[in-house]
DNA sequence: TTCATGATTATGTATGCACATATTATGAAA
DNA sequence: TTTCATAATATGTGCATACATAATCATGAA
């Protein structure tokens, strides 16, 4: 067998493994093995294990051996989009509407959940984002100013916040909280919807070396999916 | 320095960039580079950069060098999890309950979604899971006897019929997506939650070497927020 | 017999080297 | 100027080797 790469091993093995050769739980023969039965080094074939073990597809322990996972972690990994390229990938134009700006004490609940010492300052937006000027989502986004003090002097005509802080803070952390939303009377109003109509929510607070950066609520217009494959 | 682990070198250059020391698009030093200053071989660079690729973090073309990624992908990973854990985690006491079990023709819709020739017996089932004896989410599902006959069997005493599948066709693939809906008569009452309330919900469409095995919606108890980091 | 303790050994992990491969740069010939 | 071949260079890959670790086995004392 020559196309012994570990790419290669990989995929034969993870074929044998989905194909059933080996029962949930078992152990699958150890890297000389693989290595014999291939034709490659021990190496090549510990790459490829160890890759599966990433995958979640195995578990591996010293001396205990490699094993197929007794209960297969169904790992999703989907990026999280953009609002603007949501909606072009839809093929709508978008636009969006800064429709509130200010420079406030953040409420208590906040100080909490974004780490303020008391006092920080914070700036307060409200947006509308559009789709064919139809609205798309509306957003509630609160910025540290501790951290990020150029955010005052921020032209978003260009860029929406959100867009404006990932180039200016990348690579960043995130905590990232999915639900369930009622619309108020506010949201009933600037998403042009039901008061009451339920709405997909994503909560985002994101952090920069220990220190809170931002925290939106994106509140999305009624119907919205978001769609990911596992 | 010693320390000059593959790990370890991943770290420290993850830190870097990070840290802003080499702007968005910006062309990092090479592998050779990285190994001088860091007293180790160009192998044990190119594994740390690799997996920074792997990450999300770089960008590496032969002969082009390795560079920052120009906009960092925020990309979310998360274990979607089983109820059970779910409410396990939270420290209640998990119960379920099929509420209704049938062997039906499925409706139209579902028949293009997964994909479903004419004809194709489906079980349908409907189920209320518990935490601490309280409604936590309540679940409809298609099987699809064809992919999955021994289904018909199933003891679901034991297990959900999620774990069933899980530990029944491992390894299956799935298209998820998430959304907001307003609760309906049926799932106000199953829920104990009133008429109308806006409720987390979570479609799967799991397969298995392109044949479709399940479709299930999950409606999540109001107030139920999924969470992970990014 | 039971238990603790250390040696053994199968297995997992990391690294340096040599070579492979892809992309760009260079420059000579048409 | 264009075209083509060749060199230069950065990353990708496999292998041999050395090292780390944990389950097991052997040993001996209580």
């Amino acid at each position: 067998m020559n196309n012994a790469t570990h790419q290669g091993i990989r995929d034969a093995i993870r074929t044998r493994i989905v194909s059933g050769e080996w029962k949930l739980g078992d152990l699958i023969p150890g890297e000389v093995d693989f290595a014999a039965h291939y034709g490659c080094s021990r190496t090549t074939v510990n790459r490829a294990l160890q890759a599966l073990a990433e995958e979640g597809i195995v578990e591996r322990k010293r001396k205990g051996g490699t094993r197929v996972r007794p209960m297969p972690a169904p790992q999703a990994q989907f990026r999280i989009p953009i609002v603007r390229e949501q909606v072009e990938s839809l093929g709508h134009a978008y636009a969006t509407k800064v429709l509130k700006r200010e420079i406030e004490l953040p409420p208590l609940s906040l100080r909490s959940d974004m780490q303020l010492p008391a006092g920080t300052q914070c700036a307060y937006l409200e947006s509308i984002h559009l789709a064919d000027d139809q609205p798309f989502a509306f957003e509630r986004r609160w910025v540290n100013l501790a951290t990020v003090p150029s955010f005052v002097d921020a032209n978003l005509h260009e860029l929406s916040a959100n867009e404006w802080l990932v180039k200016t803070v990348p690579f960043s952390r995130g905590d990232v909280s999915l639900s369930g939303t009622s619309a108020d009377n506010q949201l009933a109003e600037m998403l042009q919807i039901q008061n009451g109509a339920a709405l997909f929510t994503m909560d985002r607070t994101t952090w920069f070396e220990d220190r809170s950066v931002t925290r939106m609520t994106l509140f999305y217009r009624q119907g919205y999916r978001l769609s990911f494959e596992i």
